[in-house]
DNA sequence: GGACGTATTTGGATCGATCCAAAACGCTCA
DNA sequence: TGAGCGTTTTGGATCGATCCAAATACGTCC
């Protein structure tokens, strides 16, 4: 028994299991070449011992931490939250666990925490990118061999490796499509400048929407964050215009939120005098007065997805790059379900 | 320069800048005993062959990674969000990262995750405890030789080792003192049931404030998640009693604005029928219609405290437990800003 | 030029785990 | 009992970085 302070080695254990180190270590990689009374010997000496493994010492002779890194913008939005609910729930059904980290929406930060998570041999990463994210870094991870997952944000103008994403254009299509149906013409998007992929997804599935049903897009880009008071803020501006659009879909459920949080201080009746659509459909969207309508993007089953997609990759090197859109649906409530009364829409 | 997905090591970059390994360590770790001509000759073979550091490597020999575990139970809590951009701009100062894992309020759960983070030997833990953590765990940690910080929780009945909270019962006491003052004589407060620091903390703040009061405490603890959804449904419970609270005290800020959804829902007026304080007061807390009066507790500061002690232990190690309670305030908003009107008051 | 002191660089050992070929062991059959 | 075969265990080399005492280099002074 070494003396406080100094770690149980293997050679430690074998010590007091009487057996090898290259045993020991068999045993803890659950090599079924082991005898099972051996392996009980070792067990028994890495209980008494208190031993903890050092992936340190084995990442410089294994090829695996058994560790994903997961690199999100945003932790306080509650998309990455349910998120990594489904990367963890997935990861640990396999022995893997992954560590989190925000970027706050800075690139270099960014790089800074990827290059932290490469010096600690993570297997893979899992990445929503920052907006404005440059394409060397897609070739620094290639040069790496490190397996990325982009997910929901993709860096460049379309992905160029593996991808999960959720379908927003059948999302913006469905409510568009819902909304031209109650009678308005008049739709924004509130969303941010175009720095990031998902904003330019959000922009082009709803001119898509809106040309299709024969509308003119009137896209709201912005500086700044998502947040919910970005988009108080916004709506109050908007709605101060001479013609207001009649509805509004946000990029996020955060936004909408907030824009009806700004209608009811304007004294208009949020949904009825005018429509508005999140997108993520968070579980605060059931609860906010009134229900907010939302474009379902599915982000624990994204993050399993993810989390799958990753495992996959690890399995078998080399593979094609995958593109997973994961279906969206749009949920709709209190929020979007009133038919526009006439007299609000212009000629 | 080695083959395609052979790692660039020291001794690679030696051979490129025509100096030793040693030499080549020592830049490394910006040790001031090296010529800068001959760092810059080292770096720029950095530069040229794309290397990346190996700190499973270096955690063989050297006492440091440089990483700080964080373990949290919700990431969704929009506190945690801002406790953590509270640490890593504390720790990148320092040049540390932290990698954040989020436990679900599961204790085991939380081993799997701390035992992880320990073979990867993060170089100390910022552990906000899942409810009924076992004082085992602090045990084990010692034994280890890890220094732990517990923030906003801690394990058993107080805390053992080192610790940053908020001042909840200062809170609870300017809280209870204000609605008194407004003529409430029936105040509840929701929480949990008792199985985490936290709940137990606001519990004797709350009745501590009540009795100085005069006033018969109210403590409604309830299984489950501490949630919007959760207060939203206890609320409504709550309100449909005889004789329901004329004021809400909430374990957070995202019960509070639950239980503001309910009263609204039940046709009250939040903060005239029924006055609400939540706990944190996040961004939302001013954003809210009405907005929330909340006790400030700082979390951005908060992390910024327990990631500033981590790094003093890690400097000074062996000094004094520190408990550090930091001070709250009380954030008075719609919410909880009107006089009670006396026919709503019991004999 | 040699001695001395300081600055800079070096090289072999070490760290804890894995790898893999070889050794050891146990069982069965002739 | 010995040979053959399959199962189990072993031990030395290796991995990439740090450590630290020793070696080397450099500048100054006599």
């Amino acid at each position: 028994m070494p003396p406080s302070g100094k770690p149980v080695t293997l050679k430690d254990l074998a010590a007091h299991a009487g057996v090898s180190r290259s045993t020991v270590s068999l045993v803890l990689q659950e090599s079924p070449l082991v005898a099972k009374s051996t392996r009980e010997r070792v067990m028994a000496a890495v209980r008494t011992l208190g031993y903890v493994y050092n992936r340190g010492a084995a990442t410089l002779r294994s090829a695996r931490t058994h560790t994903i890194g997961v690199v999100v913008h945003d932790i306080a939005n509650p998309f990455f939250g349910a998120m990594v609910a489904g990367i963890d729930e997935t990861l640990q059904n396999a022995d893997y666990v992954s560590f989190l980290a925000s970027t706050g929406d800075s690139p270099e930060r960014q790089q800074r925490l990827i290059n932290r998570l490469r010096e600690q041999r993570i297997d893979a990463l899992l990445l929503c990118p920052a907006e404005n994210t440059p394409e060397t870094l897609l070739d620094t991870l290639e040069r790496w061999g490190l397996p990325c997952i982009e997910v929901m944000r993709h860096v460049g103008a379309s992905p160029r490796g593996h991808y999960v994403g959720a379908d927003i254009r059948a999302g913006m299509i469905r409510a568009v499509t819902h909304l031209a149906g109650q009678g308005h013409r008049h739709i924004a998007l509130l969303t941010g400048p175009g720095h990031s992929s998902a904003d330019r997804d959000r922009m082009a599935g709803f001119q898509a929407a809106m040309e299709d049903a024969g509308l003119v897009p009137d896209i709201r880009t912005g500086r700044g964050e998502l947040t919910r008071r970005a988009g108080l803020e916004r709506t109050l501006e908007i709605m101060s215009e001479a013609t207001p659009p009649t509805a509004l879909i946000c990029h996020n459920d955060l936004m909408a939120l907030g824009a009806l949080l700004a209608l009811a201080r304007l004294g208009l009746t949020p949904g009825v005098d005018c429509a508005v659509i999140g997108i993520d459909d968070s579980d605060e969207a059931a609860l906010s007065e009134p229900a907010l309508s939302s474009i379902a993007t599915h982000p624990h089953a994204i993050g399993s997805a993810a989390a799958e997609l990753a495992l996959a990759c690890l399995d078998h090197p080399g593979g094609e790059p995958q593109r997973l859109v994961l279906d969206t649906s749009l949920h709709l409530r209190a929020s979007a379900d009133h038919c526009l009364h006439r007299s609000r829409e212009p000629s």
